[in-house]
DNA sequence: ACTGTGTTTCCACTGAGCGGAAGGGGCGGC
DNA sequence: GCCGCCCCTTCCGCTCAGTGGAAACACAGT
């Protein structure tokens, strides 16, 4: 910044970036004090800036005064790599998936030791599940995530190994357990789950290799109430349509 | 910006929103030299911007030295009341719609003189069509267009009437046709096209109404290669789900 | 009418931002 | 191999854009 600042060594920029990521799932919308005491500035640098952003739109003020994040901001992260390429190829199959099971199906990335969900499809025959669309999920507590650690890095899988947070009494939290369903992830080419994230909930998952046996780009699962019945079937839907991803994605 | 600049006027949050700018969908990757001639900025300031936009993750800067946007911004852009909203709301609608007749799936809402495209749901069994999550398309032309077109404000409806742009031999561009079209809208309750936006795809939408009767926030469409056929079976499922989407917007 | 909270405007001070110039680095032409 | 070209990056002295405390303003609640 420039002149009579009260904690120099912070750019114009930084302070932009703070006022954007005063939003998050918990807050959508905020009032200018709200905004100004979560990006830490004072309510006269934080009306200023905010006036920006919104000539701009990457916000947009309401009526009643508070500020939501603008729609030009979703536009830019439409071309965001991870939406771009990945997403938009993976949807025709992840919709067809839907269609022959009519279980909620996912499409996750590892964004370092947690699963970033990139898209989620369920229609209303679905079971009911805590991701979202964006939402960051433990890598181990989920089928996704399984895939996506047995294929990271040793480091990665070391930090995430020594940190098992229970999520329901049946979270896997022992390292050596978890250890040896990673071995079997590489053996069988899928993981699962029983009630480890949420209870009532089951999900098997597979990886998506970019190419023909290229690196894992992301994880393809599907939670349903029961795995008992008709895991193999599942699988094979799985497998059909990572795959079919895996081979666009070489293009 | 403070000092030695060359366009005296303009802020340090504007050139950062260039920058942003400069990325499009016809240019998701720039090197640095690109980025600062498409921005209208002297290479050493873009470069200097850049790595800050780098640094918060707005940007990625990749192996090669080309600049793509980042995961935050696709992150901060879910926070956008066009996607938190309705898109959430609406997502399991599509997929029971799509999975019911496996056409292509269209949520979209009106953005000043263009329909916006929120959401998108199409299988392999689909028909090809132009339109991706994001992209912005002419009102009198589309399905949903011509929905959102009835319901526009007078102002609105002028505009566009009045600057009815070809797009195929089948386009509509005579101000009458489309006036007593849209009268048609009000009474029938759905709008259609036949290969208007492009050839081979015909399409049906209707309104969705928040609440009962309340005012139209969006427009539900299905993109079929032929019309001729089952168009009241499509309007029946159009419009289940429409009242679906509808009453829970209301909450 | 009075107090408190949130919003907006004002303005004098000053260091953050600026970008031309110059120094690498990589590639293709000859 | 040597030269020329383009792109990227760093340097650094000049200067005005940005700053935020103070104060006015708007509005509930009591």
């Amino acid at each position: 910044m420039a002149g009579n600042s009260s904690t120099p060594g912070v750019s114009v920029a930084s302070k932009v970036f703070s006022l954007l990521e005063a939003f998050d799932t918990q807050h959508r919308s905020l009032s200018l004090s709200q905004l100004a005491r979560r990006a830490h500035l004072p309510p006269p640098t934080a009306h200023r800036l905010a006036a920006e952003l919104v000539a701009w739109g990457a916000l947009v003020r309401r009526p009643t005064g508070e500020y939501v994040v603008g729609r030009k901001v979703w536009d830019l992260g439409l071309l965001a790599p991870v939406n771009a390429g990945l997403r938009e190829i993976a949807s025709p199959f992840l919709n067809d998936l839907h269609a022959a099971t009519l279980a909620t199906v996912h499409l996750a990335v590892r964004d370092g030791t947690e699963a970033l969900y990139v898209d989620r499809l369920s229609g209303h025959a679905s079971v009911p599940v805590v991701s979202r669309i964006g939402s960051r999920l433990p890598l181990h507590a989920t089928g996704v995530g399984k895939v996506l650690l047995a294929y990271a890095p040793e480091d990665v899988q070391g930090v995430v190994l020594a940190n098992l947070v229970r999520v329901t009494p049946y979270t896997i939290t022992q390292p050596g357990r978890l250890r040896e369903q990673l071995r079997r992830v590489h053996a069988e080419g899928n993981a699962s789950t029983n009630e480890e994230m949420s209870l009532g909930a089951c999900s098997v998952a597979v990886p998506i290799r970019r190419g023909a046996g290229g690196p894992v780009a992301a994880a393809l699962g599907i939670v349903v109430p029961d795995l008992k019945r008709d895991r193999p079937r599942l699988v094979a839907a799985l497998s059909v349509a990572a795959q079919g991803i895996g081979r666009s994605l070489a293009f």
